[in-house]
DNA sequence: TAACCTTTGAAGTGC
DNA sequence: GCACTTCAAAGGTTA
């Protein structure tokens, strides 16, 4: 996808989000107004609608009947995403975020199944019915969608727009809507327990007891891998004093570690012989190279697709019965294009703020800095580099997966996901 | 045991 | 400025 901007300031992302809305944007608007440019998706849905009529035999009730059922083992997971699709429509009431646009897409619209909402935006029965209170707290104290639910005060306000509508402070270059920061300063990063409690938490009203912790802390707490940045500039002209005590210990203000620092331990770090030596818990200067063999590895800031797979990943699991990622990236990324422009611009502004953040937190971080981390290892043999290799992939994949299901008989007429990985790979829809 | 696979997007590199 | 490369997540697969 063209990149409008390389650098921002700290307008990060916003430019790109303009490019890839206007990508996303020129499809849709094809697809509103040339027919044509559907052809693709309408071939897909056609076949899909007729094959579905002339061989499943479908029905609203089977239909329904093929929705997931609630199992045991989501249980988890639709409570934390119930009340994270909550924040969600909390935000939607402040009228930025409509219902999908493609309402003549049943395909692409079904990826959406737990999702609580109808296409109209309103809360479906179920959800409404299924007494899913916002749960406070994931079991763990962590929740599988981090960085979904730590996002910016104003991003899920209660009734209040979205910030980055508000005219006054779109970009100026570029008219794209910003969001102002600091608040914005997700709860993900560093803040101190008192901070906490001090700012206003995005998910406020979700937000333990006061005094409870967002995140769980061990007795010990935890230990800062990253030392030189439990305090930069930019956090501190952020933050009152009183607001980042100081830590003896160099521990993180929370005693949480940003998922961005991967300690030399756990990440496949070659030289990594010790877990943690006492000079990453100190700032006693060392050697330039000793410095950098334990320099932590500082990931990347999840972009608006990996923050998007993050989230659907296991509902996208438990629809299909696939657990190789590789398989079920394919069809996060089918979903991800199906996607309406408003739903993909939720996950874009969060990476938008997760750079953004990023940014404030590891100045000099770069990019560059993780190349070479991975031990490329070409394969000599690429009979996947062609698109007929990539099929040959899914598809073994699929019909593996395939073949299992009907073999097990756990559905008693092909699901939603089958549906569209057999439309996908124009294969009939009957079960053989 | 660690890279590969697969996806999209951001960012870096090279020309 | 464009094309290409690398990495971010994830977990089963493969060398």
């Amino acid at each position: 996808m063209p990149q409008l901007n390389g650098g921002g300031g700290d307008d990060l992302g916003a430019n790109d989000e303009m490019i890839s809305f206007k990508d996303e944007g020129e499809q849709e608007e094809k697809i509103s107004e040339n027919v044509s440019a559907e052809r693709d998706l309408d071939d897909l849905k056609s076949s899909l609608v007729n094959e579905s009529e002339n061989n499943s035999s479908s029905s609203d009730s089977e239909q329904a009947e093929r929705r997931p059922q609630p199992r045991p083992d989501l249980d988890s997971y639709e409570k934390t995403r119930d009340y994270f699709s909550e924040a969600f429509r909390r935000q939607q009431d402040g009228g930025f975020f409509k219902s999908p646009h493609y309402p003549g897409y049943p395909i692409f619209m079904i990826p959406d199944l737990t999702n609580p909402y109808l296409s109209n935006g309103a809360l479906s029965p179920s959800a409404r019915t299924s007494n899913k209170v916002p749960v406070v707290q994931h079991a763990h104290h962590v929740h599988p969608l981090t960085p979904l639910i730590t996002y910016s005060n104003e991003h899920f306000s209660p009734g209040t727009p979205p910030s980055h509508l508000s005219p006054e402070i779109l970009d100026p270059k570029t008219g794209i809507p910003r969001t102002p920061h600091p608040s914005e300063l997700s709860p993900y990063y560093p803040l101190s327990p008192g901070a906490v409690g001090q700012i206003p938490h995005p998910l406020g009203w979700l937000v333990p007891q006061q005094g409870q912790h967002m995140y769980s802390i061990p007795p010990g707490g935890f230990r800062h891998p990253y030392p030189t940045l439990a305090m930069n500039a930019s956090m501190s002209s952020r933050f009152s004093p009183h607001m980042m005590p100081h830590h003896p210990h160099g521990m993180h203000q929370t005693g949480i570690p940003h998922p961005a620092i991967v300690s030399p331990a756990i990440k496949q770090e070659p030289n990594t012989h010790d877990h943690m030596s006492p000079s990453m818990h100190s700032k006693s200067p060392g050697p330039v190279k000793k410095e950098e063999d334990k320099k932590p590895h500082i990931k990347k800031p999840l972009n608006a697709f990996m923050l998007y797979m993050k989230e659907m990943r296991a509902k996208v699991v438990a629809e299909c019965t696939l657990k190789e990622s590789a398989a079920i990236n394919q069809i996060l990324g089918r979903r991800w294009h199906s996607l309406s422009r408003e739903e993909q611009a939720k996950y874009y502004e969060l990476a938008r703020k997760e750079r953004q953040l990023h940014s404030q937190l590891y100045p000099g971080w770069s990019a560059r800095d993780n190349y070479g981390k991975r031990k490329k290892r070409k394969r000599d043999n690429k009979p996947d580099s062609t698109p007929e290799g990539k099929g040959s992939f899914s598809l073994s994949v699929l019909l593996l997966d395939l073949s299992s299901l009907f073999r097990a008989e756990r559905t008693p007429s092909i699901g939603l996901c089958e549906t569209v990985l057999l439309a996908t790979l124009g294969l009939p829809l009957t079960p053989n």
